[in-house]
RNA sequence: GCGCUCGUAGCUCAAUGGAUAGAGUACUGGCCUCCGAAGCCAGGGGUUGUGGGUUCGAUCCCCGCCGAGCGCGCCA
């Protein structure tokens, strides 16, 4: 018996339509035949359509074109009843056999089941998803645990479903937002010995910063200390809070000499070790951290630069290079490099997309908070003017979490300090309600966390729900003591009730929707998914016996729990959610 | 003002252009001497913001309006 070969009854009824096509209308051998799963039981176990797309053309009522369709369908063992519903509506019910198929195929399967074969020929293979990519400037908060749990989920999904995937984290380590932290740091350390500055009101508040600067101390002493006179000596006169932290950046550099790269490197390093412990709590692992000052230290960035003017898309003005993205769809044109000689952040991820691109990757997708939407078009509009072709490039955007606590919502500024970590949220909520809970709403709808109700409600969270499915089935399996192993093997005659069939065509659903979810960037789709399957377990469950006596019963049922068990797991695993054997 | 995204049950959210728009939650009423009650079954709840258009068919595609979030820097 080929178990091992999932039986595919989407196609096997395509194949039927098409022959029948073929002699009702062949001339419209070229339309696309769809077969839907009906939302109703009592649609059959699926629909096509194909009358009603013919209609037109053939300028016939729909019902009769579909029973025309029906009566030339060549016969198949599969198909148990063919009705002509609605407005036309071809309606196929399968034989039990051939909706009981799935489980044996899972069985055999095992881990594997639904797992899309490796994209080849001229499919993009090579995919990298980039996300989170927050500057390391502090603890990540719970908007990047969205775009996180969101990136990281995507990525597995697109792996499963058979693309070759690179998860890469992009490091800010070269701009201002960097030298604002160490600068806040060496104010917190001076401090520390009586030197007291006033501390500007936009550096980094956090208290984290005392805390690194308490490890300066305690490793170092007071090499990196200078009387608050010299640093004060160092500011300019205005009233601006920028150039005034501007100027106690210059003063940190000038007065620490060699010494200011040993402070920023201390402070980025705590910062990215400390990121990616906490990503890594939370079960998202990247291949690539990627630097970008590497895009200097390799010329990277002048080169991204000199490409653009090389292709006539650069030009100055007021002693600025301007890209000239007004060409390419933005609203105005963008400085890439600024009168004082400095790039601009832009340049450096201009010329990041292009390395990304040099590195072979057939598909870039980036996942960036819903914020930067408008930079979508300039960094599109810079691959196509240096001759890259843009539309490898995805953007995914991810909406805003807002944070409720007693009915207020919470500050979510990262230099005020005030904000809710990710690690917070993951020690109140734990890691798999909140990998869970992100994915229970499309990306691009905004979330709103309510705290206070994550909190005390816990225990009614629907991963619980799912969870609680797989640890029911572990405890049958365990109970009944037999060989798990042979039940791939046994005559599944016995399951007869619709909620076994349901089950069943559910089970069938899944290797279908890792690749419509995996097309759409939608790993929410497999945690609904989830849930309907964990519903459809619990239904059938409450319903029927498990170990009852009749052995050939009995063991068809568990077969069928095992089949759940088995779906349950790689989905559960997908998203990051842990498959507890018991709660 | 211009641009992007969004608007679905009281609340939180789903729905490859398909049939009577679905779940959860809350509310009401049932189900454990029997495999885990973190569960199941049943019930009420909707003019899919609004007005047009395309289509055999629109929550979905197009246009206007109303409302919300975000963006519009030689910041990152």
């Amino acid at each position: 018996m080929a178990a091992s070969i999932p039986f595919d009854a989407r196609q096997h009824l395509a194949s039927l339509l098409r022959a029948a096509l073929a002699s009702v209308a062949p001339e419209r051998g070229l339309v696309e035949i769809l077969l839907e799963r009906p939302k109703q039981a009592s649609h059959g176990d699926f629909a096509s359509n194909l009358a009603l797309q013919l209609a037109r053309e053939l300028k016939t009522n729909p019902r009769q074109i579909a029973e025309r369709l029906v009566r030339e369908l060549p016969p198949s063992a599969a198909v148990a009843k063919v009705e002509i519903a609605g407005a036309g509506f071809i309606n196929f019910t399968l034989t039990p056999a051939a909706r009981t198929a799935v489980v044996p195929a899972v069985l055999a399967a095992g881990h594997g089941f639904g797992r899309g074969a490796p994209k080849a020929g001229k499919a993009a293979q090579r995919l990298q998803v980039e996300f989170v990519s927050a500057n390391p400037t502090g603890p990540l908060h719970v908007g990047h645990g969205r775009g996180a749990a969101y990136g990281a989920s995507l990525a597995s999904l697109l792996a499963f479903a058979g693309y070759d995937v690179t998860r890469e984290y992009y490091v800010n380590d070269a701009g201002r937002q960097m030298d604002i932290l160490a600068v806040s740091a060496w104010l917190r350390y001076l401090e520390l010995f009586d030197e007291p500055v006033p501390f500007p009101p936009n550096g980094y508040q956090g208290g984290y910063v005392r805390e690194m600067a308490e490890q300066v101390k305690t490793a170092h002493g007071d090499r990196y200390v200078h009387p608050a006179e010299a640093v004060l000596a160092c500011l300019p006169e205005t009233e601006d809070i920028e150039a005034k932290l501007d100027g106690l950046i210059l003063a940190g550099k000038d007065l620490l000499g060699e010494d200011w790269a040993y402070i920023h490197g201390h402070v980025l390093n705590e910062q990215l070790t400390d990121c990616r412990a906490d990503l890594e709590e939370f079960g998202v692992h990247f291949d690539v951290w990627f630097s970008e000052r590497s895009l200097y230290e390799t010329g990277m960035v002048e080169r991204a630069v000199a490409t653009l003017e090389k292709s006539g898309h650069i030009y100055l003005q007021d002693g600025a290079k301007w890209f000239s993205s007004t060409a390419f769809g933005d609203e105005k044109d963008r400085v890439v490099q600024r009168d004082n000689g400095i790039y601009t952040y832009f340049a450096s991820d201009i010329a990041y997309h292009l390395n990304k691109f040099e590195r072979g990757f057939d598909k870039v997708i980036d996942v960036w908070g819903a914020d930067h939407h408008g930079y979508i078009p300039r960094v599109k509009g810079a691959l196509a003017a240096s001759g890259a072709d843009a539309d490898r490039l995805d953007v995914t955007l991810v909406q805003f979490v807002s944070l409720f606590r007693e009915g207020q919502k919470a500050s979510m500024s990262t230099r005020s300090g005030e904000y809710v970590t990710l690690r917070q949220l993951r020690e109140e909520v734990g890691n798999d309600a909140c990998r869970f809970f992100y994915m229970l709403r499309k990306c691009d709808q905004a979330l709103d966390f309510d705290l206070d109700l994550a909190k005390s409600q816990s225990n009614e969270n629907p991963v619980y729900y799912v969870q609680y499915a797989h640890a029911r089935i572990c405890s049958v399996l365990a109970q009944w003591e037999g060989d798990q192993a042979a039940l791939g093997a046994v005559d599944l005659a016995p399951l007869q009730h619709e909620r076994e069939f349901a089950l069943c065509a559910r089970l069938a659903e899944f290797p279908e929707l890792i690749q419509v979810a995996a097309r759409d960037y939608a790993p929410h789709a497999l945690a609904f998914y989830l849930k309907d399957l964990a519903g459809d377990f619990h239904g059938w469950y409450n319903a029927e016996r498990v170990l009852v006596d009749d052995k050939a019963t009995r063991e068809a049922r568990l077969a069928l729990a095992m089949a759940t068990r088995q779906v349950l797991q790689n989905g559960l695993s997908l998203l990051g959610v842990s498959q507890p054997v018991s709660m």
